[in-house]
DNA sequence: AATAATGTCAACCGCTAGTAG
DNA sequence: ACTACTAGCGGTTGACATTAT
């Protein structure tokens, strides 16, 4: 299978989309809705690919859309859903009525990115920073089981994050790294694309999993952030791949009953 | 005020899955 | 079974906006 073969043809537009094509893009889908996609550009008189107009229905005219920063109940949701199904973004999408995989994705990645970072970059407060001694299962169990099964609490790390307003601020109150240069994931000898999540790892509060391997298939210094965050993920929930697809479809059958 | 650095977000790219012929 | 095509997805890019120096 190759390309979309829309991608072969010239003199299509690309780039923003300009007011008169949003209109005339918006009208034809109104009147005669999209149908078959590759059709809707010519049919509403658009230099333009399927693709494109699909996306920029999506993404944007759709009436249902929300507009505006994300709610904190969103944001809670969003969290949560990513805990749970990782960079899944359509189907978190689908939770979250009026909000599109791209928005969510891009909010992910600029907003909880830079919070992780931050948070893992921040040089630890003495009388703060906890020993790797005070993690241990209870507390994750407890904290685990309360992030999984509601969406009233935000994670600690999150809410420690998010209420220092990304500024000088910032009071980190639980198990960050004595070390500044503390890497949270180290190489396993001889296991090439193995790590392991070190303990007192800086942003989570609480390590269910620690010293547990994740599988990057890669390098270190080539893991992507989406993978970086999801291997975080999975091993602060303690989700390894065989559980992964049961737990999702529990989620699932939990949200279509509700 | 000018420039550089950084953040945000719309849009594109490349891929897979599904489907019709 | 195979091919051609579309829909949809996640990763990435790049233009523009904002902030820092």
């Amino acid at each position: 299978m190759g390309r979309h073969s829309c991608c072969y043809k010239q003199k299509l537009r690309k780039g923003l989309w300009s007011p008169e094509e949003d209109e005339k893009l918006f009208d034809h889908i109104t009147k005669h809705g999209h149908g078959c996609w590759s059709s809707v550009a010519e049919l509403a008189g658009l230099q333009r690919c399927g693709k494109s107009c699909r996306l920029r229905w999506i993404n944007y005219l759709r009436p249902d859309l929300k507009r505006g920063t994300f709610s904190e109940e969103e944001q809670r949701l969003i969290i949560d859903l990513h805990a749970a199904l990782g960079n899944r973004w359509s189907q978190i999408a689908s939770r979250l009525p009026g909000r599109t995989d791209n928005e969510i994705k891009n909010f992910w990645n600029s907003c909880i990115k830079k919070k992780l970072r931050l948070r893992s970059e921040k040089p630890p407060d003495d009388e703060l920073a906890t020993p790797s001694s005070v993690i241990n299962n209870s507390n994750f169990d407890s904290a685990a089981s309360e992030s999984q099964s509601s969406t009233q609490n935000l994670p600690l790390w999150f809410e420690q994050i998010n209420n220092s307003n990304g500024g000088d601020t910032f009071t980190p109150t639980a198990n960050l790294p004595q070390d500044p240069s503390f890497q949270p994931f180290r190489d396993l000898e001889g296991g090439a694309g193995t790590m392991e999540l070190q303990s007192c790892a800086p942003w989570p509060a609480l390590l269910p999993n620690e010293g547990a391997e994740i599988h990057t298939g890669g390098e270190p210094e080539d893991l992507k952030w989406s993978e970086y965050l999801d291997g975080t993920i999975r091993c602060m929930y303690g989700i390894d791949k065989g559980e992964e697809q049961q737990q999702q479809q529990q989620q699932l059958n939990f949200w279509h009953r509700n």
